[in-house]
RNA sequence: GCUGCCGUAGCUCAGUGGUAGAGCACUCCCUUGGUAAGGGAGAGGUCGAAAGUUCAAUCCUUUCCGGCAGCACCA
């Protein structure tokens, strides 16, 4: 039942006026507790097959729920199978779920005894005045703060052990590893079907599978978590830049930075301090050189362009002055992070540094967050986006004031960002900023509703000033410039993947890299494929040919697992009469046009969005 | 980095303590076929690396490298 809306057991005294609701299996707030109590079940099931297992937590989460187990030897998954089996036999028991409250000390002097030494932790976690309970189904027991449903059956058999892997006690990596079982349960049985079904979708769509079937780049052994580009997988990245090149124009100065500096440089910084467990360092390779000096591979690009912006006395009237670079960062990830281009150690940014006074510091983050939402909208993002403000850290650099200052400024922005757009939602993160500043992150969300967080803007009062970066202001004294550190895609590479598992792989034609195959049905038509290429090609489009011996169905199903957008087919009619035959991707059928007409519509509709916009205000 | 699992042909995967197999892809031949796999032949692997156990290791053990899932991390 629930009580003034909140959740409780249905044998719970009713100690006040509430009003009060029934909750049956069907609710959609009953699958909390279908899955809390199948949590509950899945404990009882491990501890009554392996005697002994400690009992952890074990809470719902989004699509499920899980439990830490402890025990010497670890589960595999050829433990799931038996474990549930076990749990329907719990269910089908049919025990009921009953609460006790236990003095603070009793609980502990059982669960001492009975050797669960991480539930006696638990219970001193617990902060005093508050109840301790005790849930029981039949002879198990376990400390949970419910509430649970009537009885075990109630939880029903649409459930399913979906893995098993690591977890550290507590989240901290200190502590010992404990063995994670996740589940889930729903009230019906279609309705598990449905949500496993959804899981393989998004398997289908995973960037490294799409990478593999569109011949768009891939890893190996030599290179972790660095990326070969192919052909096709350069196309798009290189159509990223140039459209980010586009947005760039005119308010931005593009440059490029050294890729090694001192190690001087990145101990003035800061990063060298910080970060080094995170930074390749070079040196010279010949052992004749002699030349001992230790170069870093950056890491990031702010220490180069302030560089530049020191070469040479700047003036308050150059500012702001905003310097982009689309800059080639090395991080030594940790090797369990590493991700297809998700998590990489070597990608590129879509990296720029506005320098400005204090008083245009609002105004451009502004700016950069109007960039961000028209770059997100163009790539196909229409969904809800996040912007997140993240506070000082505890491993910063600069005063205590100067991030008051800097924060203050920062909820002011993000204030009036959240009124400016009502797609974006406003969050705060407490301690997550960056060592020289608090920032907002961008989170977006793709087509089959997971959260990418990409756009980030940085205030940094710090850095300017460790590096002795000053302007002339009006007055003629030297300032520090406050530095704004931003991306829109972030890493091009993880951007890249994102657009791909958004899309599916069916890329809007302005990205495809291969935008159209001319394919023919006779071979007397290939000099007639050959001319409808090359006429393509005039029209800017990306074109290749499949003139192979091979029957029409096998080339359309080729060219469709490789997510080419456009076939065009020519036959003997279409070689007479100057024809295409136009077959879309994911579509059945075709339309067969005159070939001039077909060209410009596919010119036409491979227009990038900002051009096509640009287009039509002129 | 931690825990578990995995590493056999370009891809997907089978298999064995006595030095390897399938399908697809590739090459050649036949086939000219109207919108998601036409037929045949051929070529292709030091079974991730090193050490150990053994008469004998792709198979068992150890270490290392890489991958996958989760955790931790992500300036």
């Amino acid at each position: 039942m629930a009580l003034d809306g909140k959740l409780a057991d249905l044998a719970d005294p009713i100690e006040k006026d509430a009003r009060i609701e029934f909750i049956s299996r069907e609710d959609p707030r009953a699958l909390e507790l279908i899955r809390h109590d199948a949590a509950h079940v899945m404990a009882e099931a491990v501890q009554s097959l392996w005697p002994g297992t400690q009992v952890t937590i074990g809470p719902v989460i989004e699509n499920g729920f899980f439990y830490d187990f402890y025990r010497n030897q670890p589960f595999t998954s050829e433990d799931l199978p038996v474990i549930e089996k076990k749990m329907r036999e719990i269910i089908a028991r049919d025990k009921p779920f009953t609460k006790e409250v236990w003095p603070r000390d009793e609980a502990k002097r059982v669960f001492k005894e009975k050797g669960e030494t991480f539930k006696v932790e638990l219970v001193d976690a617990i902060p005093p005045g508050e109840q301790l309970k005790i849930y029981h189904q039949g002879d198990w027991f376990d400390l949970c703060r419910g509430p649970h449903m009537t009885s075990t059956g109630k939880i029903g058999n649409a459930f399913r052990l979906q893995k098993v892997a690591g977890a550290y006690w507590r989240g901290d990596s200190n502590n010992p590893m404990l063995t994670r079982i996740y589940g889930t349960a729903f009230a019906k049985q279609d309705e598990l079907d449905a949500y496993l079904h959804q899981l393989e979708e998004a398997e289908k769509r995973d960037h490294r599978k799409l990478g593999r079937e569109m011949d768009l780049f891939h890893f190996q052994e030599e290179g972790p978590g660095t990326v070969f580009w192919h052909a096709n997988g350069w196309t798009i990245f290189q159509e990223i830049v140039a459209y980010m090149r586009r947005r760039l124009k005119g308010d931005y100065r593009e440059v490029n930075a050294p890729q090694l500096l001192d190690k001087s440089l990145w101990e003035t910084s800061g990063h060298w301090g910080w970060f080094r467990e995170n930074m390749f360092m070079a040196q010279s390779a010949g052992e004749e050189t002699e030349d001992p000096r230790i170069f870093a591979i950056k890491p990031m690009n702010c220490p180069g362009h302030i560089q530049i912006f020191k070469h040479g006395l700047r003036s308050y009237r150059e500012l702001p002055l905003r310097m982009a670079e689309f800059g080639v960062v090395h991080r030594y990830e940790p090797s369990g992070a590493l991700h297809g281009l998700m998590r990489v150690r070597a990608f590129t940014q879509d990296d720029a540094h506005v320098f400005c006074t204090e008083e245009q510091m609002a105004e451009e983050c502004l700016k950069i967050n109007d960039l961000i939402l028209t770059t997100y909208a163009d790539f196909g993002f229409e969904g809800d986006l996040t912007v997140k403000l993240s506070t000082r850290p505890e491993k910063r650099v600069g005063s205590d004031a100067a991030w008051d200052h800097a924060e203050g400024i920062m909820h002011n922005v993000l204030k009036q960002i959240a009124q400016s757009n009502n797609r974006i939602k406003t969050a705060i993160n407490p301690g997550e900023g960056a060592f020289y500043g608090p920032k907002f992150e961008y989170v977006l969300r793709d087509a089959i509703g997971r959260d990418w967080q990409c756009g980030t803007t940085q205030v940094d009062f710090n850095l300017p000033e460790r590096f002795e970066a000053f302007y002339i202001a009006a007055d003629g004294s030297k300032k520090p410039p406050v530095m704004i550190h931003r991306a829109i895609c972030g890493s091009m590479e993880r951007f890249l993947g994102i657009l791909l598992e958004n899309y599916a792989g069916h890329l809007p034609l302005w990205l495809a890299p291969v935008q159209a195959v001319v394919t023919t049905i006779v071979s007397e038509a290939d000099d007639y494929a050959r001319e409808v290429v090359a006429q393509a090609r005039r029209a800017g489009l990306r074109v290749e040919d499949d003139l192979r011996n091979e029957k029409i169905n096998y080339k359309v199903r080729e060219h469709s697992l490789a997510k080419v957008p456009v076939l065009l087919v020519v036959g003997k009619k279409e070689a007479a009469e100057r024809l295409v035959s136009i077959r879309r991707l994911g579509k059945e059928g075709q339309q067969v046009m005159p070939l001039d007409a077909a060209l410009k519509a596919l010119a036409e509709e491979s227009v990038p969005p900002d051009l096509r916009r640009m287009r039509q205000v002129a």
